[in-house]
RNA sequence: GGUGCCAUCGCCAAGUGGUAAGGCCGCAGCCUGCAAAGCUGCUAUCCCCAGUUCAAAUCUGGGUGGCACCUCCA
């Protein structure tokens, strides 16, 4: 396995500190909001990371926290008259409901910041004892960036540039304009809980190593854990903060290797919460089935920015067709675990930084192949076992083609519509068998007035929704 | 202003020193009652200029044009 390490900016062949073992650590969302592309994006590469990486015979341990403990979380609370916790719950739920709609499977560990208040709260009496925080008068607990020779390391910034950007009225109780928070005070009654040096919430940055210490970290290792990934708007300040609070509370260093997804803009922009312009997974998931969303957004290399159009999409949608179709053909034959070495070929690729492009070539050449072959006449008994192979390893792998392949043609068409249109397909058979071209063409058009593509195989008509 | 990324066929997009993958669209053909689907064939020298090299889309320098981060963000 190769991975490009954000951080060292080169690809580097992936080592796991402990042989056969792999722990990986991603930002989660904050839950307040429903999800947007951005977020599946982000979940869906590590998705397929954790994937290739079983594949690949390691064992994975993935943590992807929830942070639920948020300044905007009480915000949104506030002008909702709801409690923290209903929308917390709430948009928990509906990321969950909808990871899955995109293949994203569960994470093996999934901490929540107000479940872990008391790693966070450990480690910043760590950060106090080894002088590399400070508390203000305020009852504020910052992190002494001054402290820490390393700071910045990550981002590759400067110090004295940072604090001559600092655009925020700084707070007069900070000894540093770059130092950040990492416990602040609450004094008016707000959602807060105790601490040592009052009552408070904790940073932003502080949730994420405290849990990774507490849920991955071992004793002893150089490193907390293998893989830390996220977003690309996440190495500053987010992970360059987190780093530092790590490297000065224990005795290793955060992460082996940083992975930064790309991002998803919308018409040429960043998608994003202060622009407005984001695309929620929820509207999206109504127009497009999930998969077709997950083929799409795992198209382009992950470490690409993303350019979402949904003509696009329907191009992406078109390619996935093809495999499904394919499934189509081989319908019902028994599920193959065979080696073949289209698998090797296909895992060769995908350990290359996750090369999903060049993967999606190989396996549009494999569909072309078969179909060629399946073609021509014979029985083709050893090519349908290996085919189907060559497809479960693609749906385990990448999340590809792993629905009934009827029903992924049939996405949005209710109940109704479907009876109708056996209705018409059966008046159409039956002009067709009396060799009345004129009405069974004309049965064709209305059907295809309704969003449907009708083909006639040897096994009968079958329809596909457009 | 600082830091960094990117520029490949009409569109999407791999390839990062050895002579341009794949998909969508388009055209032609096979198949089909006709279609659809499937298959076959056809379609780019890689933003510009200079340099290094036997060899460059791929390295170096200089342009031009996009974008991101530096503020909550995946």
């Amino acid at each position: 396995m190769h991975i490009y390490d954000s951080v060292e900016k080169t690809k580097r062949k992936f080592i796991p500190q402990e042989a056969g073992k792999v722990s990986l650590y991603v930002c989660g969302p904050t839950v307040y909001d429903n999800a947007h592309l951005g977020h599946a994006k982000s979940a869906l590469v590590f998705d397929l990371l954790t994937r290739v990486l079983q594949a690949d015979g390691l064992d994975v341990t993935y943590a992807r926290n929830i942070t639920d403990i948020d300044d905007k979380i009480i915000k949104k609370a506030q002008e909702l008259g709801k409690d923290i916790q209903e929308i917390t719950d709430f948009y928990t739920d509906v990321f969950h409901k909808e990871m899955q709609a995109i293949g994203v499977r569960p994470p093996d560990i999934e901490p929540k910041a107000t479940q872990n208040l008391d790693a966070m709260q450990s480690m910043i009496a760590t950060l106090i004892e080894n002088n590399h925080a400070y508390v203000t008068e305020d009852g504020d607990v910052y992190f002494d960036t001054a402290s820490d020779s390393q700071y910045l390391s990550l981002s590759k910034r400067f110090q004295e540039e940072e604090s001559k950007q600092e655009r925020i009225a700084s707070s007069s109780m900070k000894k540093n304009p770059a130092d950040f928070a990492l416990w602040k005070s609450v004094k008016d009654g707000s959602v807060s809980f105790s601490s040592a040096y009052g009552a408070g919430r904790p940073g932003w940055h502080l949730e994420c190593s405290a849990m990774i210490e507490k849920h991955l970290a071992k004793p002893n290792t150089a490193f907390s854990v293998d893989i830390h990934g996220g977003g690309a708007d996440l190495l500053f300040p987010h992970h360059e903060n987190e780093a530092a609070q790590t490297r000065c509370s224990s005795n290793h260093a955060l992460a082996n290797y940083w992975m930064h997804n790309g991002f998803v803009n919308i018409n040429g922009e960043k998608m994003s919460k202060s622009l407005g312009n984001s695309f929620f997974l929820k509207d999206a998931l109504k127009e497009y089935d999930g998969e077709v969303l997950r083929f799409y957004l795992l198209g382009t290399h992950y470490r690409s920015n993303f350019n979402f159009n949904t003509q696009d999409l329907q191009s992406a949608k078109k390619r996935l067709d093809k495999l499904y179709r394919l499934k189509k053909r081989l319908f019902g034959l028994a599920v193959s675990e065979e080696k073949t070495p289209f698998q090797e070929q296909l895992l060769s690729i995908l350990k290359d930084d996750l090369n999903t492009s060049s993967a999606n070539a190989l396996i549009d050449e494999m569909i072309a192949k078969t179909n060629e072959t399946l073609d021509t006449p014979g029985k083709h008994k050893l090519l349908k076992r290996e085919t189907m192979a060559n497809l479960s390893f693609i749906e385990q792998v990448l999340g590809f083609g792993v629905k009934n392949p009827f029903e992924y043609f049939q996405f949005g068409v209710d109940a109704q519509t479907k009876a109708h249109l056996e209705e018409l397909i059966n008046k159409r058979n039956l002009a067709k068998e009396a060799k009345d071209f004129a009405q069974s063409d004309k049965i064709r058009e209305e059907i295809l007035a309704l969003g449907v593509n009708l083909m006639d195989t040897p096994n009968g008509t079958f329809w596909e929704k457009i």
